[in-house]
This record gives C-alpha cells, structure tokens and sequence, in this order.
DNA sequence: TTTTAAAAAATAGTATTACTATCTCTTTAA
DNA sequence: TTAAAGAGATAGTAATACTATTTTTTAAAA
C-alpha cells in the first residue's frame, strides 16, 4: 500500500497555489532548506531563486512576501502534525496513554513516517522549532488571525486540550496546558540544544528527557489531588 | 529617600556605553518607544536616527545593529526583573510564598515601582513580551551565548530554580520549570491578547487569571504526591 | 488554421535597508 | 599650543524587498 498526505490549504496563504506546480513544490522544498541553512534573517528570495534556477519576481508570483511564506510553511507543519495526532491516537481509549503519545509525538525527533512528495519532514520539525514562533509574533498578528493563518496551530491545541478534558473534566485550563505543552515541546528543545543552562537535559541533548519532563508536568496538573 | 537604580551591563552588548551620554540614553528610550509602536521587523536605525535628531552612523556608533540592540534592551530588561524578584522576595522566608510572588511579578503588568531614569519599563514589559524570544532565536545564538549576552536571562531561571528546590529538594527539573515559568507568563499574556483562543483567558484579557494558571501548574508539579 | 486572450516567465527597474568610510569639529590634557 | 582622542556629520555602497513592463507560452474561440 502507497498512500500520498495532501494537506488542503487556507487560500491566503498564497497568491497562486504552490502545490499545483513544479515550481511551486520546488519554492517549498528549497526554502525549507534554506532556512535551516541560514536562518529566517538571512533568508530571502533573491537566495532561493538562485538556488531553484528561477527568479525573485518568479518566487513573488506565489508569495507576497517572505513571511508569508514563513506561515505558509509552519501552517503546514501544524495540520501535518495535527494529522499524525489523529493517526497516532486512533483506537486508544484511554486519554491519559492517548495524552502520552500526543507528547511523544510533539516532543521528539519526527521519523518520516507520513510521506509527503516534497516535503523533508524532519528538516522542516528543526526550522519550527527555531522560527516557528516568528510567524505569530508581529505586529499585523491579529490582521493575520482573522484571515485564519493561524488556524492549524489553534486547532490542533483545540484538539488537545479536548484530550486533556477527557482526562480531567474538571481541569481549570485545558487550552493554557495544551498550548503550554506544544511550545516547551519546541523551546526546551532549542534550549537543550543552544542554551542548556535553562534546561535540565545537560549536554548529552536526550530528547526523551523533555517527554519526560512533560509527562511529569501535565500529569501532575490534571491528576492533582 | 530617592534612590536610583543603575544596571550594570556586559561591555560586548554595545560599541560604546550608551548609559554614559545623553544621545546614547535616547537611543535606548526612543527604541523602546519605536518597536512598541511599529515592532521590531519593521524598526531601523535610519527611524530611530530621524526620532531623535541624530544620524544612522551616529547610532552605529553605539550598536553594532538593531538586533544587537534587542539583545541589549532585553538583557537589561531581565536584569531588572531579577533585581525585582531579589527585592520583593527578602525577607520571606517562606519558598512556596517566595514563589508565589516570582509568578505574580512575572505575570502581572508592571507599575513602574523601581524607576530608573531613561527607560519606560511598562512599555518595555510588552516589547519583551513580543519581541523578546527574537533576541535568542536566531542560528548565532551559540556564538551570542558564549559572548555571555544572555546571562541575565540564564541568571534570572537559575534563582527561579533554586526557590523550586527550595521548595521542594527533589524536584527533578527545576531549570526547565524555571524557563517554562517565564516564558509561559509571557506567552500565555501575548495569546491571551492576540490569538485568545489558545488559552482559557478569553476576552476579558485579566492578567491574574494567567497567574493562577501559572500557579496551579508550579504547585501541583513540585508538591506532587 | 488563425487570432486572441490569458497565464507564466523573464527583464529591468526603484526605494529602502543595513551598513562603511571619510572628514570635520570639539574637547581634553600634556 | 598642539596633539590626540572622541563625537558627530556627510557621502557613499551593496544588498534587500519589492513593482512595473515586456516577452513568451499556452489554451480557447473564431
């Protein structure tokens, strides 16, 4: 069995849709690249047009600007990894060992295991952790909101803190503990890896050490006597 | 009595000291002012120059660049909240109360109770909230970080740590709370105002709730059965 | 088959940004 | 008084972030 992931994305993203050429597929997969590279700063379209063969006003024709694309990007990641939520959670009944797995998944290093055509996934799990939170934290945020951009990361924190109802249905904040978790998911890993003074992890960079470190967290949140 | 608070600040953060002229003082209190109004993106030396009456190249001889410049304002920011912590928790001897009381200056908007002469710290309280992580979450953080330029952040989460193990000697990660600490009260307030939905604090943007969050998550972590 | 329109791509610009280099004008201090 | 250092102004440049125009390709209608 060969099965393809297409992610359906928010028409504003872009201008024309990237998925339905080869260039378009061709502007994702290299700014991917890219950024990792050399970081959102130094990244811009003059670059990845050199490297795709094709030219900055080329790049404009999908994008209106680097940012945009920069949510483009991280959009996906969002709907992908509320997607493997989804599989991975599937036919468990029990919401804590269902809880557990979402913190797995968020917390350590992505094996592709859902193949997308022209998507590096592991690539693209580094450069969020790193840029990710640059997509939100500008001033035109709420502009952006309300055209959606934001929608994939709202819904798969909607999505776990239902989770963490289902195992405390009397739990005060299950929306600050969802959200909670998928950013220390995100910034205790660059911090083990970049600044380990703030973590607990040392420098042998063990990402089990995080799960665990959440795991201790969440569960002691919700199962408080 | 009227006392003055003075920062002393690591020599790398600048070119020359801007503590120690008055065109170097504007520059940190109209930066402050110009990324609260248009953020840090859209923030160059040329604005800032035109803002007070002087030329780019007379700032550069200050900062090396704007992002410099960011590292700078939030060094001094989380110096000053380190003085804050150390000032308001004296003489309690109690380290559950002691930490009560990080949380609640962490969470809670500042009334400028520590003046110092050039800086607005309300303003620069919401600045850091949307442009502090920009300061570290870049590919030279390890460079930055051996330069020490982050040391008041990593000194701030290392005194927040040993209250926890004050309160509790056998907690396991009390560094990583420690940073899940201050960056959740900053990201729970910046979601709370700007993609609501992402925590249980709805619309009508009241800061304590953050803290009681905040507090039941630390608690029931660190005095866990 | 030809023409015509629309879409895609390439070319050529411009304003702004992020700097650097140089020069002048003060101040201080020997 | 003279030299040296520090502060400030002027004038540049290369790169960035776009836009506008023109050309080419494709696709559909006459």
């Amino acid at each position: 069995m060969e099965v393809q992931l297409q992610i359906k994305m928010n028409e504003k993203l872009f201008l024309r849709n990237p998925e339905q050429s080869e260039l378009g597929k061709k502007i994702i997969r290299h700014s991917i690249q890219l950024i990792y590279k050399n970081g959102f700063e130094s990244f811009t379209f003059k670059k990845l047009a050199e490297e795709i063969g094709t030219t900055e006003a080329g790049i404009y024709r999908y994008f209106e600007n680097k940012h945009r694309l920069l949510i483009y990007i991280t959009a996906w990641y969002w709907s992908w990894v509320e997607y493997r939520v989804v599989f991975h959670t599937t036919n468990i009944k029990n919401p804590m060992v269902k809880l557990k797995r979402v913190i797995q998944l968020l917390a350590t290093t992505v094996e592709d295991d859902i193949k997308t055509s022209y998507v590096n996934e592991s690539v693209l799990h580094k450069i969020i952790i790193a840029e990710g939170s640059k997509a939100y934290l500008t001033k035109h945020v709420s502009e952006d909101n309300k055209d959606q951009l934001f929608k994939p990361y709202k819904d798969l924190c909607a999505k776990i803190g239902d989770i963490i109802l289902e195992c405390n249905p009397k739990y005060k904040y299950p929306k600050s503990l969802s959200s909670t978790i998928i950013e220390m998911a995100h910034f205790q890993n660059f911090f083990m890896h970049n600044l380990p003074s703030l973590t607990d992890f040392g420098k042998n960079k063990d990402e089990s050490k995080i799960v665990l470190f959440l795991e201790d967290l969440v569960f002691s949140s919700i199962n408080k006597v």
